[in-house]
DNA sequence: CCGGCATATCGACGATCGTCGATATAGCTG
DNA sequence: CAGCTATATCGACGATCGTCGATATGCCGG
């Protein structure tokens, strides 16, 4: 299963029960296992949390790179799999693109995982 | 990164903020990473979620492979990277092992990223 | 002690992932 | 227009993953 196999941005909002209250689906494990791959990475998440934690609440990539650590198209790939799940938006204001935290996508998921 | 590197059982009750809180360290990051990697399969979802919804909040092996429609093994080896990841407990009695949620495992993931 | 069952481990396979360097694209500056 | 800069895409690589069948382990009933 690729990470995002055709469409792009997941809804992540539109969905059941938590997983403890009734038996999950094939196609919701399917989709719940989709949004926390695209979360399950230690660069995307020093990325989101990068993101959040940046002036204005948005970053460019050029922001990232050097502290991460990474490459410039290895961040650039991890922010395009954010953007796919639905974590993250991009809007590229002349030579920058910037990156910002989409609201309630990390929650949806949350929800999904606490069993209370 | 294998999914669960040597240490068995990961104790993810122990951590830090939530990660729009404040930037995520590289081992913070790495953990939380670990936790939902473990998590971040639709079998090991569905498993959790039979295993939650079975009586007794408890199922052996026996109980998941056929609703599951993959192979014993298979089973077994997802049952066990919960297992290592401190989601589930097993607990072999005779013939059977029987599984269960290990409480407050998928909260704490969930607290971590939450934003509220 | 033997046969049968439930489960775990092993070894293999194809598929996916994370990373990089090289290159393409696009916008700004002069 | 030419050159620079920021970003995205491409193609490749080694590593990891999910799955299976075959086999090992461990327990129970006769």
């Amino acid at each position: 299963m690729p990470l995002a196999e055709l469409l792009p941005v997941i809804d992540v909002t539109a969905c059941c029960a938590p997983l403890t209250r009734e038996p999950l689906d094939q196609n919701n494990a399917a989709d719940l296992a989709r949004s926390l791959k695209a979360l399950a990475d230690p660069a995307r998440l020093r990325l989101i949390s990068m993101v959040a934690a940046h002036e204005g609440a948005e970053a460019c990539v050029c922001d990232l790179t050097e502290p991460l650590g990474l490459s410039q198209p290895t961040v650039s790939h991890h922010l395009k799999v954010l953007v796919d799940a639905g974590m993250l938006t991009r809007s590229k204001r002349g030579t920058w693109a910037y990156y910002r935290l989409v609201p309630g996508a990390l929650d949806s998921v949350a929800r999904l995982l606490v069993t209370a």
